[in-house]
DNA sequence: CTGGATCCATAAGGATACTG
DNA sequence: CAGTATCCTTATGGATCCAG
């Protein structure tokens, strides 16, 4: 796969009324379930064993069923996961990363590891705007 | 500000039923406006001006304007923005990005790059997916 | 096991009009 | 200029049932 040249002519952009493609691109990335599942199918190295769907489900805590499989589909359609089936009774189907989605993966990595070490910074900013409109709501008692 | 040590003690999470406070977190990177607008702010330097309100919005094409107030006071709340009003007249409002909001901007920058230099590759990846599928539903002719 | 298909509630978001 | 408020449409997403 990819056998062609990673870089072809940089053609005039000819976008269509307010669809700039890179931005399709960043808002694939603008999700949650997005972020989760790339994090976790791209977590570990190349070698990582690719995963089957119910495994992935139970990997990100409070993801619907509908929500995973939606997600995987964009996902394969974007080039970030390969799909594999394999026909047997009962089915089983596995998902792992491209080159491209491992690529995203660590991203969402980044992010992720990002969001764990400022979330005390974060929520307590959270709560510190909270109180001061409250009080502008009560000033008086 | 943040005069409070860094890392407090790593007290037993005590997660409400499904809620992850870090989650919360990556769920705010995981919206493509507040991306656009912190890319815009924390694209340059410590030294960057503010940005005004209708600043921000020319240089973020396609937003509305109730979702960039919407975006900005979101960002806030959370620390990663500084709204500063000038009790002028007109009304004078001044948007900087807080040194936390500055690191989410560059992972916006980060994620904006990555997006444009694979916009390409992305785009082939549905066109064939798409073609892909078209055969499925027409296989005969 | 891996989903597809539905139904339905809620949230996100755009358009518009109005205000200090 | 910098919003707030409202309406209204669409998208998101959860729950459930069904099927290969």
């Amino acid at each position: 796969m990819d056998t062609a040249p990673v870089d072809t002519a940089p053609a005039p952009w000819s976008v269509p009324p307010g669809a700039c493609p890179s931005r399709t691109v960043v808002e694939v990335l603008a999700n949650k379930w997005v972020l989760y599942v790339l994090g976790e199918l791209g977590a570990l190295g190349d070698g990582s064993a690719p995963r089957r769907f119910n495994e992935l489900q139970r990997s990100i805590p409070g993801i619907t069923q509908k929500m995973l499989t939606q997600t995987l589909r964009t996902l394969e359609r974007d080039g970030l996961v390969e799909r594999t089936v394999y026909p047997t009774v009962p089915p089983r189907v596995e998902y792992a990363p491209t080159p491209l989605g491992r690529e995203a993966g660590q991203l969402a990595a980044v992010i992720g590891h990002w969001a764990r070490s400022h979330v005390h910074q974060i929520t307590t900013a959270r709560e510190k705007f909270d109180e001061k409109a409250k009080q502008a709501v009560a000033p008086l008692t």
